[in-house]
DNA sequence: TCGTTAATTGGAAGCACTTCCAATTCGGTT
DNA sequence: AACCGAATTGGAAGTGCTTCCAATTAACGA
C-alpha cells in the first residue's frame, strides 16, 4: 500500500496542505517543517500519484507521439531526439505507431491521444493531413506540432527539400557531369514535386537543359512512387534510351528508390558509378552501406526541435504559428563518383 | 470546457451514478434512460476523462515500454507487435527508450515507468537484469515482463538461440560443407554461449570434429562482441590461418558481425558463398538486401505475445511465472551457398 | 507588554470519475 | 386497493492530489 500525502501528514503531524507545499518547493514553509516533512516523505519511500497529480493540475506531463512506422530509419531518429529531450523536462511519451495498411488507424489513434486527460499535446510525423483537418479537429484544445509534414495552420518542422535537391544535382554538376536526369517518385507528393523544383533549379543555373526524355516520373504508385520497386520500374525504363541519350549521372528522390535503381542497373551489368552516377536523398541506414552518395535530414534535431516547440506551445497557446525549415546536408560517399578536394566527405 | 458526467446528467435529467452506470454498461439501468443518456453523451460530443477514470478505477490502462534504440530493428518489429495488439485491448502504451551511452537512464526510466498511477504494468527489452534485480525491485507492484531477456523471477519471452544456432549449423552441414567455422561474439554474454552451444551440438550430432582454430569468439568487446567491427576483426584473424585449415563456412553469431565478415572477405578478394559461406543470426533489415542467409526471430510474434502475458499476468498477479521460449526460423538466401530442393526458400 | 503586520499553517473545495448504499419506483399479486 | 420483492435511481464517499482562504503563530517595534 503505497504512501499517500495524508500518510505523510499524519506522521509529521502537519497538515496536507503542508506537505504539498513541501513536495512542490512553495516558498511558505519554514525550513523547519520542511525538513521534518522531507525526511518522512523519503522513509515512507513516498512517490505522488501521476493521475492524481495531473487531475488536480490539469496537466499531464505526457504528450503523444503519431507516428507511421513504415519510415523506419526516420522513425527512430526521430523518436530518440524527442525523448532524450524530454527525459531532461520530465514530460512521458505516449506512442502511437501507424501500420500502413491500416487507414482508419489515423482516427482512432487521434481520438485517444485526444481523450481528455491523456496528453498535453500530440505530435504528428510524416502524415499528410487533408485540407478539411483544422475544421474537424478544432474543437481539440491540444496544440499540435507536425513534423516532416505542412499544414499551415499548425506548427511545423520540415527539411527544406528544394535545397536538397538542388545541392545534390548542384554536387553532380560540379564533378562534372552535364547530363543529369532525375528519377521521381509521383509529383502529386509535395515532397516529391518541390524535390523535382530543386533538381530543375540547379540545371537552370548551371545553364543546362531540361530534357524531359530523362526525367523520370514514377509509374508505380504505390507508397507514392517512394519505393524500391517504383525506382527500378524507372530504371529499366530509362534504360531503354539509345545510349548516347542515356543520362551519366542521375538524381533519385529517395533512397529506396535508388535501391531499386541499382538494382537495375545490375541486371543490366552497369555499375555506379562508372557507368551513370546515383544521388538518393533521405541517407536511410542502408545508404551507407552500399556507399549511396544521398542527401540527409536532420532527423534527431527535428525531434529534440519539435519538443522545443511544443512546450512552447504549451505555454503560449496562442502565438501565431511558426514553420521551421532545416536544411539538410549532402553526405558524398561512392555512387556519385570521384569527389572534388573542396567537397566535405562525411563518413556516416 | 468539455462536458462531464456532471452536464451529461443535468441534462438528462438523472443522476450522475446512472450516467457511469450507461457509460460502463452496467446492468441496472432502464433501457429508457439508457438511450436518453446516451443521446446526450453523443450531443455533448462526451469524451470520458482518462485521469480521472485512471484515479477512482485505479488502473491507467496503459503499459510502460522499456527499449534500448540501438536495437533498431528489432525494436521496431517487436514495438509493432505490441502496439498493433494494445490497439484492440484499448492499451496505450508509454515509450521509455534506451540510449546506450547513458547506463544510468534505465534507472531513471524504471522510477518513471514504476511512479505510481502511471502505468499498470512495465515490459523490459532485450535489457540485461542484474541479479539483485528482484531485492531492489520487489516493493514494485506492477508486473514486469522480459522480452529477448531473461531472469528466473519474471515472466519471459525469448528466443531458442540453441535452436537457432542449431538450424543454421545444421543447414550447412546438409549442403556438405564438412569444415564449418563459427565466428562468435563474446561468450561472456548468455545468447552468445548458447548460440555456441547450439553450434557444437549440430556439429557432434554429424561426428564433425569441433575445431578450436576455426572458432573464433570476439576479441573486441563493445557490445559485447555484437558488432560489424568485432565480426571484421574475427575474421581478420580467421584469414591468418594456412589455406587448407581454413573453414569452408562459417557461422556468424550475429547480423552485423556477418556484415563485418563479409567486408573482410572482400577486403581479402573473397566472396561468399564461393570461397567460403557464411549464415548469420537475426535477420536484421539489412540481411534481406545482401543476400545474407541468416537466423529469423519471430519479433512482431514475440511484441504481440507479450501483450498477452501482461494482460494475463494483469488479472492474475500471483500465477507462477512463465518463460516462453520462441523457435527461429532459418532463412535461406545466397551466402550459404547453392539450397537443397527440400529446403524451405523463404524470401524475406 | 501590547498591537500590528507578516510568515506559516490546516483543511475544505475542487478535479472527473466509480461504486456502494439507501431510497424510490415499478410490476405483479392477492 | 394494498402489499411485496425486484428493478431502478440518486448521490455521498472515495480516489490522491493542488490551491485557496481563513486562522493561527511568530516577529517586531513602540
Amino acid at each position: 500500500m503505497p504512501a499517500t500525502i495524508y500518510d505523510i501528514a499524519k506522521k509529521a503531524s502537519v497538515g496536507i496542505g503542508t506537505v504539498s507545499r513541501v513536495l512542490n518547493n512553495h516558498p511558505n514553509v519554514s525550513s523547519k517543517t520542511r525538513e521534518r516533512v522531507l525526511k518522512v516523505a523519503h522513509d515512507l519511500n513516498y512517490q505522488p500519484h501521476a493521475y492524481a497529480q495531473g487531475l488536480a493540475r490539469k496537466k499531464t506531463n505526457t504528450i503523444a507521439a503519431i507516428i507511421p512506422y513504415f519510415t523506419n530509419y526516420f522513425f527512430l531518429e526521430v523518436l530518440q531526439g524527442i525523448q532524450d529531450k524530454m527525459l531532461t523536462l520530465g514530460y512521458d511519451i505516449m506512442l502511437y505507431g501507424l501500420n500502413e495498411n491500416d487507414p482508419e488507424q489515423f482516427e482512432t489513434y487521434l481520438l485517444r491521444a485526444t481523450q481528455k486527460g491523456r496528453a498535453d499535446g500530440i505530435m504528428l510525423f510524416s502524415l499528410r493531413l487533408p485540407e478539411d483537418f483544422t475544421v474537424k479537429y478544432k474543437h481539440i484544445n491540444q496544440p499540435f506540432i507536425l513534423v516532416d509534414c505542412y499544414h499551415p495552420d499548425f506548427d511545423s518542422i520540415t527539411v527544406d527539400n528544394k535545397a536538397g535537391a538542388y545541392a545534390a544535382t548542384k554536387h553532380l554538376i560540379d564533378l562534372g557531369y552535364k547530363r543529369i536526369g532525375m528519377i521521381n517518385a509521383n509529383p502529386i507528393s509535395p515532397p516529391a514535386k518541390i524535390r523535382f523544383e530543386g533538381y530543375k533549379a540547379a540545371l537552370m543555373e548551371s545553364g543546362l537543359p531540361f530534357d524531359e526524355k530523362i526525367y523520370k516520373p514514377s509509374r508505380i504508385l504505390k507508397y507514392d512512387g517512394f519505393s524500391r520497386e517504383a525506382g527500378y520500374d524507372s530504371m529499366i525504363d530509362m534504360l531503354e534510351l539509345p545510349k548516347h541519350e542515356l543520362p551519366t549521372a542521375i538524381f533519385v528522390s529517395s533512397d529506396v528508390q535508388a535501391m531499386g535503381v541499382l538494382s537495375a542497373m545490375r541486371d543490366r551489368n552497369l555499375t555506379a558509378p562508372d557507368d551513370i552516377a546515383i544521388v538518393g536523398f533521405d541517407n536511410i541506414e542502408l545508404a551507407q552501406h552500399i556507399g549511396l552518395s544521398t542527401i540527409s535530414q536532420p532527423m534527431y534535431e527535428m525531434g529534440v526541435l519539435s519538443v522545443g516547440r511544443m512546450l512552447d506551445r504549451l505555454s503560449n497557446r496562442n502565438g501565431s504559428v511558426t514553420h521551421t525549415l532545416f536544411t539538410p546536408k549532402l553526405i558524398v560517399r561512392e555512387t556519385c563518383g570521384h569527389y572534388k578536394k573542396n567537397t566535405t566527405m562525411v563518413n556516416n
